[in-house]
DNA sequence: CAAATATAATTGATATATCAATTATATTTA
DNA sequence: TAAATATAATTGATATATCAATTATATTTG
């Protein structure tokens, strides 16, 4: 069956991009005196801009299933990042906070994640920029539903 | 601390594109008779193609850590759909083939697979899979080491 | 050649991904 | 309002991701 090679298609390119930004990016980080990984500082990130936010909506935010956010959650709160509560409104959900000790760290992390995506859109302008918006917006498109 | 919103980010964008083209990819492939996933079938597809390939080399092309493949190999030995034999030149290798089960299974998993890349790219010119694949190429050189 | 170093694969520990099932509470409908 | 349905979060099972350590074999170097 003739098939074109994975390592042509833009797929494999987006594969690739990504995988390589998570890791640089990563590395950077990891010369923080606390050990997080991204997601957790954007998860804690959305929490402490949006307290209100519910786990189903951070699921979406960050792409994630609601159990693996359950799961993330439960390590930041032992960890003692984040604050979980009840809800007082709808006691289905769950009130989060972020403790001192996580706004610390999203203070010193933040800097840092700028830092990366400078590094990574190095030499790529604002109009190209937008065009690669605009084509990833295609396959989103595509992709949806 | 001032912060672009994520959502606004190329690397969002993209994380969102392959996000969802995996999900659609998944999709269409679990119409098949054989539970498997996109990652167990490209996996595949590289040893059918080239036997002689090694574990490390099927980790970097797959973007993923070599204890990682040697796991879905096991499961995939498991399930009959591939062989694993020691290597008779160098034993610190394994021989890896893939089964008749295996090769049926890619016959049925390669079309779908072309299809939801032509999914994906509805709409995309050549032109426009150039500037893509270029850009990508941008960010995967300003991530590399 | 023997010792040191490098490479290929596996294994262990822990976190995350995915899907299905469950629990608790809210909301809607008959 | 009681019953049916929907929603939020958790839990369980299994696979994959990541990092470190280990084992076995090859290759290089003194």
């Amino acid at each position: 069956m003739e098939y074109k090679a994975s390592s042509e298609t833009i797929f494999y390119q987006i594969e690739k991009a990504i995988k390589q930004y998570r890791v640089m990016a990563q590395g950077n980080l990891n010369k923080l005196e606390y050990k997080v990984t991204i997601n957790q500082i954007l998860l804690m990130l959305q929490i402490d801009r949006n307290p209100e936010i519910s786990q189903v909506e951070l699921a979406e935010l960050l792409f994630k299933d609601v159990a693996s956010v359950t799961r993330m959650i439960e390590l930041l709160v032992k960890r003692n990042f984040l604050l979980r509560e009840e809800d007082k409104k709808d006691r289905r959900k769950k009130a989060l906070k972020t403790t001192d000790k996580g706004k610390r760290v999203l203070e010193l992390a933040i800097p840092i994640i700028k830092k990366n995506r400078e590094i990574a859109q190095n030499d790529i302008t604002e109009e190209e920029k937008e065009i690669l918006f605009k084509l990833l917006g295609k396959i989103i498109l595509n992709t949806s539903k």
